[in-house]
DNA sequence: AAACACCATATGATCGATCATCCGATGAAA
DNA sequence: TTTCATCGGATGATCGATCATATGGTGTTT
């Protein structure tokens, strides 16, 4: 079984933050004090800057040497090398294992019903889920942390929220994918490799 | 001009853990206790739990809640992992970009001189500056600070020591990709690639 | 007015102390 | 002996306070 551990308070706090930076209650360019945040949340500063740095490593705040972290303010260029990076790692994910092709249709099913029932976060969710179970099945361990930390499932929020994005993890896009592994399709790689950029920004 | 910033006290403490990593000061498995460290460098606490949490990042040491951090037990699978990864990262690099040769050029010249001199630290530094070359190339800025994460240059030199594996950094392997890029070979990707992959350990 | 030195404030960086958890030692009960 | 509850030390997590830097305002000099 997995081991239980108590929730770190800077964990929390980094949940918190995320919320945030995904509704919006934060907008880019603004400034975060980590002592106004520590005492909103009633935490001291200690916490609230390490999650400031874990959501820095995610590059949704940036800061320099005692000048404090502010919300990034986000680009379509900073989308683009997102969507870059992500594809090559997916594209090695393949070359180097195959996921279960029952997981992946079972993602795309949810992914149907979520764009069904209209639900916006369960379809970035779910869309999310399908590619995260492709990089898993590559068996490296360091690709995994690698992808995690493009915070793919954030930056989809954002970017929907901020450039009106249409939520393109769109069931129907997902089909030749799981048919492509189904049959093992020497042209995989490249498949997902066109799949994810085709998402970028022009 | 670059704007000159005051080192703040965990980047001073990071370098001298990476150091007493690379020198193998601190063997694989070992404790390294916050308070500890922070009274043997005479600073407290806090500084030295940043600094920790940027060598977690780089994986070289792990740590979970309330349980401390320790030096990690290297693998040749995590090895095999970093090479895998550089691999795909540095083949999408050069989708995106093309470095200029005479900097690469440049390079493999310090390389042959660093090995005909016997400086294994040169050797080292100037086979990552080739491939930081490369990656720089992308133009990608989130490509480069997920390769900059991978932590080559301190990863080489923990398993060279460790592994005892020869400084494969070799100037003569350099060569065929320096005239690659010179000719602007469309298989620049793949043999890129399998440059990386061929120093994996089987 | 422009350039500069100086000071006040806000706030990041660091500190020393305290709280909370983990873990091994100890001993009682089975 | 084995199992388990309890205790205490070591140490990570958090706190409240202090130190140091960056920034903007004010007055002085040119």
């Amino acid at each position: 079984m997995e081991p239980v551990v108590r929730q770190p308070l800077r964990d929390e706090i980094r949940k918190v933050l995320l919320d945030g930076l995904i509704s919006g209650r934060w907008e880019p360019g603004e400034r975060i004090v980590e002592r106004r945040l520590a005492a909103e949340l009633q935490v001291s500063q200690a916490p609230v800057r390490e999650a400031l740095r874990e959501l820095e490593a995610l590059r949704l705040v940036e800061s320099a040497p005692n000048r404090g972290a502010r919300v990034r303010g986000f680009t379509l260029d900073d989308l683009r090398e997102v969507y870059q990076v992500r594809a090559g790692l997916e594209e090695t994910a393949t070359r180097l294992g195959r996921p279960p092709v029952a997981a992946l249709r079972a993602h795309v099913t949810r992914l149907h019903a979520a764009a069904a029932a209209g639900s916006l976060d369960d379809q970035v969710r779910h869309g999310v889920a399908f590619h995260r179970e492709i990089v898993a099945a590559s068996g490296n361990a360091l690709l995994v942390s690698v992808w995690e930390s493009l915070g793919v499932e954030v930056w989809t929020h954002v970017s929907i929220r901020l450039f009106r994005m249409r939520p393109h993890e769109n069931a129907a896009d997902h089909e030749p994918l799981v048919e492509a592994f189904e049959r093992d399709d020497p042209q995989l790689g490249r498949l997902i490799h066109d799949h994810v950029l085709a998402y970028a920004p022009d």
